[in-house]
RNA sequence: GCCGGGGUAGCUCAACGGCAGAGCAAUCGCUUCGUAAGCGAUAGGUUGUGGGUUCGAAUCCCAUCCCCGGCUCCA
């Protein structure tokens, strides 16, 4: 009923999410406020999704509260008051918040560069903000608040912990319902909850926190992923190695690992007057076999790869089902290999991870190309500046020619050299960090690795680190989250249920199933005196991707009716079915097929 | 590690100071059946663990372990 509203030719721009965001959190601020005066507020920025607040209140909220506050966020914006914005000098600003008692704000003026700070103010409300916002809180309409959370001051575990509240806001109704449905299916297919219905895994108090204990389903998924590992390496000329799972603390020394990250690692046991530490990586035991013997430029480049068993003792805060653990089995492999081999065998690499990513349907991929600190080398750089840099224009040169989609990312690289987390996308949208490779110019050297140039002089070799299915932890958290616990015929852990409609079918299904078994597939059998629809609904609650249905009928014929789980089927004779199965698992095909 | 919320049967949950329950799964019987739940019966528990308060504790308090949402971290 906006009298004054302007003609559609003037009208002002709809207002963007980022906006629609800022102007959510100041007044989610100002809702606390009006509750619980008193409250100091720290931060409220707008983040993807959504956005959040920082307070420190004598209030200590609860879940609860959260239809309360956003109760009173709603009568706000009935309000329709205006934004209004007001550019302060820095003193003053600076004064009147100190009066107040503000001290995160202004700690975040002092911080600012400006002479100028500016205020947004609607009511009686007024909060020190960068903006922007929208006009007026009327225009807040498709928001709700999500849930409330500890976060340090400034993201350091030294400052005082402040309480956030989250909350998501979009532009129209229809986007907010989205994200909502993407909240749900995210829930339902989340891998430790998919993971447990089907068996993949499990944790056990008595074994440990981080520990995982695969059951015969995720076995039979480890199995899968392992072989064609070893089979994709074997080609790409890698060979491999077992190493054993502990060592003397003097390794972690001389590699440089155990100043860094001793608080990662499982503290060492010791016997006969040596520590001995749980690996937390294979990178040492392999430099060691390649250390084993003398080497020459014609053996390089060495790959050297193993499916390594590592332990990391992560704070139990960061233990996230099997995406953060403390045992992980990793696809890892280092390449030792001269200046000149290195940009050949770093993209080899690289196809390799976009290889995978087309076996395993992952469609958005990018890497993270991880530098050294922006301002100098930091407190992470070894030595020889010179190099480090060298190696991180290799690196960006071989991404660029291999027109790999990558985006830099200044001051998270390791301790020897750049990085390469690769962040995949899975099919509902979930972010992932599958894996991670560096660059490392400097652990060969501490282990004197050299090999004989055309000179027969001696050399240090470059090592590149890459695991591209990371650990079988995250890997297997992934897929289940993908394929939402549908996994394709190669990967199923059961990959066919014969389902007998009568007694008399008992003794063919039971032949049947032993046959397909001879032929290396997964086969479980459904001989229960239940009805069809029953074993059916068990079957595709299972998520097996193949029912082969036995009655009457079909054993008179001599063929299955074979049915998947979105309830397409036909009859396959059951000289036919194993063949059909087999080709479709040695091609990998994603998703069952119907003849 | 930090802030907050949780932990009840194999699973999902109820009971919230007064006899610990339901559905599904399991077991046993009946049913021999054609495309996502056939019928009946039985069994299933030291309410995460250890203390405390109380006539009485799953319930209130303390400690501890584990899980969840975040923060921090992620070689």
């Amino acid at each position: 009923m906006d009298k004054t509203q302007p003609s559609p030719q003037t009208a002002p721009p709809p207002p963007t999410l980022e906006e629609l965001r800022h102007s959510c959190s100041h007044v989610l601020a100002q809702a606390v406020v009006q509750l619980w005066p008193g409250t100091k507020l720290a931060i409220g920025p707008a983040i993807e999704n959504g956005f959040y607040y920082d307070l420190d209140s004598s209030h200590a909220f609860v879940p609860e509260d959260l239809p309360v506050i956003e109760e009173r966020m709603r009568a706000l914006c009935k309000e329709r008051q205006r934004f209004v914005r007001t550019e302060h000098p820095r003193e003053e600003a600076l004064k009147e918040f100190s009066s107040k008692g503000e001290i995160y704000k202004v700690e975040l003026i002092e911080g600012l560069p400006d002479a100028t700070v500016s205020y947004y103010t609607n009511g009686d409300f007024t909060d020190l903000c960068r903006g922007p916002h929208v006009r007026h809180t009327g225009l807040l309409k498709h928001f709700k608040l999500m849930s409330i959370a500890g976060a340090y001051w400034r993201g350091d575990e030294k400052r005082p912990m402040l309480q956030r509240i989250y909350g998501i806001a979009f532009d129209t109704k229809e986007a907010l319902e989205a994200h909502l449905v993407l909240l749900e299916e995210a829930a339902k297919r989340d891998h430790r909850k998919l993971g447990k219905a089907l068996g993949i895994f499990t944790f056990d108090d008595e074994v440990g926190p981080g520990l995982p204990l695969w059951l015969p389903n995720g076995a039979a998924i480890i199995e899968e992923l392992e072989s064609y590992a070893k089979q994709t390496e074997a080609a790409a000329g890698y060979q491999r190695v077992k190493t054993p799972h502990i060592c003397k603390e003097s390794m972690y020394l001389r590699s440089g690992h155990l100043p860094y990250y001793k608080d990662s690692m499982f503290p060492p046991m010791e016997f006969e007057g040596v520590k001995y530490y749980l690996k937390p990586m294979n990178c040492p035991h392999h430099h060691k076999i390649f250390a084993a013997e003398p080497r020459s430029y014609r053996d390089l480049p060495v790959r050297l790869a193993e499916y390594g068993t590592c332990y990391r003792y992560e704070q139990s805060g960061e233990l996230f089902g099997l995406m953060r653990v403390r045992s992980m089995q990793m696809n890892d492999a280092h390449i030792y290999c001269t200046l000149e081999q290195f940009q050949d065998e770093f993209l080899a690499v690289c196809r390799m991870y976009l290889e995978y990513f087309r076996v395993f349907g992952i469609e958005k991929y990018v890497m993270r190309f991880s530098t050294h600190a922006a301002e100098g080398l930091g407190k992470k750089y070894v030595d020889q500046p010179e190099l480090w840099k060298k190696t991180e224009e290799m690196v960006e040169q071989a991404l660029i020619h291999g027109k790999i989609n990558y985006v830099r990312v200044p001051n998270e690289a390791a301790f020897y050299g750049p990085k390469i987390d690769v962040q995949v996308w899975s099919a509902i949208g979930r972010e992932f960090t599958l894996a991670t490779n560096q660059v490392d110019f400097a652990v060969p050297a501490r282990f004197d690795l050299t090999y004989k140039n055309r000179e027969g002089k001696p050399e240090t070799p470059l090592c590149i680190h890459r695991a591209p299915l990371g650990t079988h932890e995250r890997f297997i958290g992934f897929l289940i989250e993908h394929y939402g616990g549908r996994f394709p015929l190669w990967l199923a852990p059961m990959q066919l249920k014969i389902l007998t409609l009568t007694d008399n079918e008992a003794a063919p299904a039971q032949a049947l199933a032993e046959r397909l078994r001879a032929a290396g597939l997964r086969v479980e059998l459904d001989v229960r005196p239940e009805k069809l629809g029953h074993k059916i609904r068990e079957a595709s609650l299972q998520k097996v991707p193949y029912q082969a249905i036995l009655g009457p009928k079909d054993a008179a014929a001599g063929s299955v009716m074979l049915r998947v789980q979105d309830g397409r089927q036909a009859p396959v004779a059951f000289d036919a079915l194993a063949e059909k199965l087999l080709k479709e698992v040695r091609e990998k095909t994603p998703a069952p097929l119907i003849p």
